[in-house]
DNA sequence: TTGTAGGCGTTATCAA
DNA sequence: TTGATAACGCCTACAA
């Protein structure tokens, strides 16, 4: 159990380089003063010993550790593997590092939590699934800061940041209307999800605004996968019994995909003559030339911009004072409509 | 410049529950040997006090972090997007974690690799990009073991996990000649990047020992990405001048995706009536109603699993003997031939 | 600008 | 099994 044999540490350096310890420090801090062929020696004799300096000796003095942690759900949704490699890029760029945790549906994600939190990282973004509020005060109670990225919570107890979900379904709803659907078919995500809920909400109260009768809106569960959509589409269609919807708004676009394809490949439909389809999202496969999705384009680098403001924000406030934390709220960015090629368009 | 207030450390936890502040320690420790009682004890008081082990100060004291970094490349190509969310599961599996780092293009892996370094990770792979030699050899003499995923070093400096692209191309050209293809385009991806060039190689080697003269092969460059291969299709072909190939091999599947719409919505082509294709990968997207590409698919759980392997056998040899070293080397995995839809069958 | 001394929170060592 | 004590490698005083 013998310690490594070549650990060389500052105080090595300092010795090769005539100087004390606290001076390689300063040495490899930009900021720092320091006589600049101090900085040379110290430098030059880092390179000949391979010395790079401890960021974990470093995180441990300070207070901070340039981490910040990224729980992520379904990777296999382009959406979120956009949104993770913006983060890497942003969090980067200011010189802080990403830990990335994966959460397969449902609970784990407390466990995964814990483990961020003992990282003592800087702050927590959460893409997916549901943290219990025990965690959640934990969290707060240890300091560290958590931001909830494209979901909120019903009580506003995190702040989060979404796209505005209920204006974007009503312009899909009112676009598809005015392209003359009648028979509406929602296929929705996870249901226990603020984002899918919203998406409806907004689609239904649109309907509902434009007269449109509840029994000509059909909803079903998409699984918020690709695959989910493709098998729903395939089995709700293949009954020739039910009147066919004619226009369908999936509530992300890898469902959409999966609907387009369900549609054409197994009905042999085409999107829009035969069917309109709405998605949302606007991730990157669906504007292929395959599918040219009508769509909802999330804000994402805004939105990542602004997560990351509240994570330095909520952690710079001192939380000796309990009043003036920062009031925890939902903050909404507004989305782009994308025409795209699966709704006809109506105003030319 | 005041400290957190409510830094609850193992030492409070310790006056709590009357113990000293190692047994809370142990307390923590699974593999510790404590009484029951006192374990119960601590566990209790630590619940009380929010208290969490600070895994940054656990590192310092232990000789490794528990945390693996992944430098990931594109992450728009669902190949890596897919391949790191197999890395972070498997390491969340056996309690470690991942620090992602991503690099643009070229240059910047230096730098970031550093950082990796910095933290005293476990272990880095690289999935992209290349390292200069110095970063190799001072992460050798820090001590930090580095595979590679998906490529490799004309050197073999470092270990390497890859598919077999020989092969695998191999079979793609047979397939290829076998349904009666006779002028061939290649589109290569990154020409600096050992995977493309294998494969471009494995193809060409492959017609030339079919008697498919060199002046039937054509190689363009695809940019490695969806858009770079639509656009290079696009310009090829609108050339009609030139004879057009009737089969078409990207060098990966992303790249195959953009030349199959170019070649059906910009010239209407039919795939594989008109123009064959394949790709290499067997990423998911490519496998979708809209693509079914034929291609080789990686086995991208095997490759990760080897991956580990590799890391955890550099870090437990002790690098006090130098010959005992672990000769650092490729590693081959097959890939599967993927029939898909984009070449014709010609065995039925 | 530089060096000395102490602390960050944990694990390892060694007696008891 | 338990507790005192010493690392781990850095940063922040503070004094020179």
């Amino acid at each position: 159990m013998k310690r490594k044999p070549n650990r060389v540490t500052s105080h090595v350096v300092a010795k090769l380089a005539g100087v004390s310890q606290p001076t390689v420090s300063r040495a490899f801090t930009p900021s720092a003063s320091i006589a600049k062929d101090k900085r040379d020696r110290v430098l030059a004799a880092a390179k000949q010993l391979n010395y790079l300096p401890n960021s974990i000796a470093s995180s441990l003095s300070k207070a901070h550790s340039n981490i910040v942690a990224v729980i992520v759900g379904d990777m296999n949704n382009p959406f979120y593997a956009e949104s993770l490699e913006i983060f890497i890029n942003r969090l980067q760029a200011t010189g802080r590092q990403v830990l990335v945790f994966s959460v397969a549906d449902g609970r784990d994600c407390d466990d995964v939590l814990m483990r961020a939190l003992r990282y003592h990282v800087d702050g927590v973004v959460v893409t997916s699934a549901h943290l219990s509020s025990d965690l959640v005060s934990l969290s707060q109670g240890v300091g560290i800061p958590i931001t909830l990225f494209n979901r909120s919570t019903a009580d506003h107890a995190l702040n989060a940041v979404l796209c505005n979900s209920i204006t974007g379904s009503e312009i899909l709803a009112q676009t598809m209307h005015d392209a003359g659907a009648r028979r509406y078919l929602i296929v929705r995500g996870d249901p226990q999800g603020s984002t899918s809920r919203n998406r409806v909400k907004g689609f239904r109260d649109k309907l509902e605004s434009l007269t449109v009768l509840p029994d000509a809106i059909e909803e079903l569960d998409g699984g918020s996968s690709y695959s989910g959509a493709f098998d729903t589409i395939s089995e709700r269609f293949a009954d020739k019994g039910i009147q066919r919807p004619d226009a369908i708004f999936a509530v992300n676009d890898i469902m959409a995909m999966g609907c387009a394809d369900a549609l054409r490949d197994v009905f042999k439909l085409r999107i829009p003559e035969d069917v309109m389809l709405a998605g949302f999202d606007g991730i990157r496969p669906g504007q292929l030339a395959a599918y040219q999705l009508t769509t909802i384009r999330q804000p994402i680098e805004e939105m990542v911009e602004k997560t990351l403001e509240l994570l330095d924000q909520t952690s710079m406030s001192d939380e000796d004072d309990e009043k003036d934390l920062i009031t925890q709220t939902d903050h909404l960015l507004a989305g782009t409509f994308v025409p795209g090629k699966t709704v006809p368009s109506t105003n030319t």
